[in-house]
DNA sequence: TTAAACTTTCAATAATTACTGAAAGTTTAA
DNA sequence: TTAAACTTTCAGTAATTATTGAAAGTTTAA
């Protein structure tokens, strides 16, 4: 396989997989273009290697920018903006996991919360109502906290938590 | 907040939830009214509950039997089919854990595979597509194998992991 | 200033994904 | 058998989501 495939194949099946870390397509895309970059790139840039339009990149940009994915640069000498991600992978699963429990799995414990508190009033839907939304409440809650003592580890965290967890 | 509210708001919640998990509203909405169920539901209880059309349930339940979430469950003197899903949340997560490394994580670690083991022609732009993507390889491999892992383990595996990783 | 170089916004449109409902298929009881 | 009771399939349609491109907005150099 040659660079040119290569990269290719990398960047749509990154971009296809935009689902599994929540975000879309072109925001995915983006990413795995400026994660295999070798220098900042321009909107410009941007737009000619995958074939879409100014105002769909800039506004992936800006939510790359929101997420804390990509950031703008300078370039010595350049009028326009000059866009870098994360090249860091452990850094970005870090910064992945993190948004998605606040934008995400916070959101849902804060309704399982509400849910499995309401009044039991004694009938046997109730109970069951209650009772399965405490344990899924439970559940997500411990997963969450896991998710961000472990991120918090910063540098080499799922290394770490391998060896931890097998040894 | 009342019986019927408390159920509406969690089917609703969960569904909308089901991209985290990755199935469609209407999979996610069924599973999460069996989840709370006090009985099995045949097709024209959960039609008439979510309001949905019988071709949708039907194509979503099967969809819900293939991930292993639900089951049929044969109800004395009724001819029709009910339907069950797994009511344990642990079981649940480990099912849907396996169920994404296979469908999702699975081909991404191959095509990984594949495009970091291009021939290195020296470039500079081939030495950075190599080396990160041979980053995301191992990563996701690592986490691919810690969730299996993990999931192995069967009972109580959530509660283990967290004792184990802050201890 | 101002006008060129650039970025953002957003209404219109395209692409994708989900859903319906009726026809075809299957199973079972008599 | 057969016909009633049920389930599945799938072409057509609806709903949702992503994308375009041009106009409006902003910044900077002269």
């Amino acid at each position: 396989m040659e660079y040119q495939e290569a990269k290719d194949k990398f960047i749509s099946t990154w971009g296809s997989l935009g689902s599994l870390w929540g975000i879309n397509k072109a925001m995915a895309q983006i990413q795995a273009l400026l994660f295999i970059s070798t220098k900042p790139l321009s909107m410009e840039d941007i737009m000619e290697e995958l074939k879409i339009s100014r105002g769909n990149t800039s506004m992936n940009l800006r939510q790359l920018m929101d997420w804390g994915i990509v950031t703008k640069t300078l370039v010595a000498g350049e009028r326009k903006e000059f866009f870098t991600t994360e090249k860091d992978v452990q850094e970005l699963a870090r910064i992945v996991a993190k948004e998605r429990s606040r934008r995400e799995i916070k959101p849902v414990i804060k309704v399982l919360e509400e849910v499995s508190s309401i009044k039991n009033d004694g009938t046997e839907k109730s109970k069951e109502l209650i009772k399965q939304t405490k344990a899924l409440h439970e559940l997500t809650e411990t997963m969450d906290v896991m998710i961000n003592k472990l991120v918090d580890q910063k540098q080499n965290w799922i290394t770490k938590s391998v060896l931890k967890l097998f040894k």
